[in-house]
DNA sequence: CACTGTTATATACAATGTTATTGATTTCTG
DNA sequence: CAGAAATCAATAACATTGTATATAACAGTG
């Protein structure tokens, strides 16, 4: 059965890049799932935000992250309410509410910046490692290497592993 | 303002990707917007799969599309109920439901494949233009094209318009 | 110091996708 | 051929994320 949107080439790169994308994160959720970590993938981009800017008021961490204002509202809200992040008002100015992460957050960014994310990101290298050519080709490579073997299974065991 | 998930390279890669595709939609359904079609960015891919592979069943549908097979049952619903789509039973099989263009339906896409689609083609692939090297830096390119110049900018003329 | 406009955040709503479930048919098997 | 298993599509329930809007706080101006 044809794939259309791959097909259809430049016409419907953005939908193909959305899915590439999602499965990819569908992929690293799986993984994270193995390892006994107690936050969605998706929230880690925020606590990764904050680990490498310090503290930052809703609006500047949606532009870091390229999201718009209302998901941060309410992923701040989720992490806030699971103790890992604290939320202040401003001194100088009421309207702004800065985010940081908690003690439990900051422990919980540590561990998964030694033992987690390198994990996820030597297995997106791998499938990325032999990509050249044209965009297309390269996002073709993608999806090919996906379906061969997902990420999950091309987990490599970082030495010091909490396993 | 450092763009956090451009920095976390390949560890947030799904999370670029997704962001990428969805500004890529979002900027052709403005481009959409433009010219006056009646339907949704969204729902193009569905139409051009009918036009390139004929009448499909719902499952084939999905699965031409790399969707999940409820989300082609709601659209095929809201495009029948456009009058852009039939659904009839299929004759050997009665579960099938064989989904094809009505008249207004390949009206639409005669248009599109004429005056539409070229164009957003072109102006994606004016984007991509200059890509090569690895990945992450075709990316960068693309995010910054964008930035530069919105895919309603690069809208070239194609000879014999219909505006 | 009211009044206007702007900014920061929260809330409401819509779009779109997913998984799980259900109902109806079809196909397989003894 | 009867009953079990598989298949197709619809529906339900849920999740995610964006746009639009409301609310509160600040800032400038007469």
């Amino acid at each position: 059965m044809e794939d259309v949107i791959r097909s259809l080439g430049f016409l419907c790169l953005g939908s193909r890049l959305k899915r590439i994308g999602e499965q990819l994160q569908a992929d690293a959720q799986r993984l994270l799932d193995r390892l006994d970590v107690p936050v969605q993938a998706s929230q880690y981009p925020l606590l990764a935000a904050l680990d490498r800017l310090g503290p930052l008021p809703v609006g500047e961490l949606a532009q870091s992250l390229g999201i718009a204002q209302p998901g941060v509202t309410r992923s701040v809200s989720l992490l806030a309410e699971l103790g890992l992040l604290e939320v202040n008002q401003s001194n100088d100015d009421q309207r702004r509410r800065i985010v940081s992460l908690s003690g439990d957050g900051r422990r919980l960014v540590d561990v998964a910046k030694r033992d987690v994310w390198p994990r996820i990101e030597n297995a997106v290298a791998d499938l990325c490692a032999d990509l050249s050519g044209p965009l297309l080709d390269q996002l073709t490579a993608i999806e090919d290497g996906l379906a061969a073997a997902p990420l999950d299974r091309r987990l490599k065991e970082p030495e010091g592993t909490v396993q």
